[in-house]
DNA sequence: CTATTAGACTAGCAACTCGATAGGGTATAT
DNA sequence: ATATACCCTATCGAGTTGCTAGTCTAATAG
């Protein structure tokens, strides 16, 4: 299950996303279009910084803006930075591997096969969208329902 | 991430999907072969029961047993009965949908769009697996890597 | 019929996680 | 200097997870 904090944390970047290039943008900017609990968003923003995925200026006009273009920044990647590992068990994960103690034998393991496909599907999708994709799809989404509402008048 | 809970109800239904039709088997059987903390396993089976998928039958002589064929229980039923949904959002499930109150609109809804496929692959691979399946799968692994054994020989 | 077996059920608990808040500290621009 | 806006640590209530204890009840062997 997806947590707030990645969910805030992905709201956020796809703000910045839209806007990338046009200077920073406000915590409590961001904060209060999107809803989120400023205090909150401020650690999830900290945190995604410590990761580099953001840059930030302090002072007047200052604010978080993206350090890479939105186009090289994946949602598999925020996810991770801000949930941890994508498998559903960390003896299928590739960025954070762990075996599990209980198993004598993990190649031949019946839940670590199925698991494992499962993971593979996630990353495939998750490592394989940008937030410049996501921003894509809504478009082409806002258009597809506008053109719908328009032939329903 | 899948709970101990669903890994020890799996492990458990995967022995009684082996021994399938040989008759009941205790739980303390189980817990022991499988190294799971019998009093937990307990809880785990008498949900499972609720749900339909166990019978079990009191006294000596007792036990629990599959009320279905192995190849009629899929994974994605199991993990959801002890786990709850497999979306990573609850406003992309199918069996317990939930609209998010921050969301203006669902159908532009970025991370929704991406969820959405995110929880689509995860169906379709453990709705489409069964206990059967899954044991097959092993079975298969196990020949293979005994070959590959054989030549390391 | 009654002793034994084995599941059914309720309650509770320690540890941890999640979502959120508080209250300062520090760097920067005017 | 001083207002601005990010940086950092601590904390907290509520809920979840993994597990244990203890008792009750149904079924069967003898």
């Amino acid at each position: 299950m997806l947590s707030k904090k990645a969910k805030y944390g992905l709201t956020a970047l796809l703000l910045l996303a839209k806007e990338y290039g046009e200077g920073p943008i406000l915590i409590s900017d961001m904060a209060q279009r999107e809803g989120i609990p400023k205090k909150f968003l401020e650690l999830i923003l900290l945190d995604l910084k410590k990761q580099g995925v953001l840059q930030s200026k302090k002072g007047r006009g200052g604010g978080y803006f993206l350090s890479k273009a939105p186009e090289r920044i994946t949602v598999g990647h925020i996810i991770r930075a801000l949930d941890g590992p994508l498998a559903p068990l960390p003896c299928v994960s590739q960025t954070a591997y762990l075996k599990c103690e209980e198993c004598k034998d993990e190649t031949t393991c019946g839940i670590r096969i199925v698991m494992k496909e499962v993971r593979d599907a996630t990353a495939r999708i998750l490592d394989g969208t940008s937030l410049a994709d996501v921003l894509d799809r809504v478009e082409r989404m806002v258009k597809l329902t506008k053109e719908a509402s328009a032939y329903a008048i």
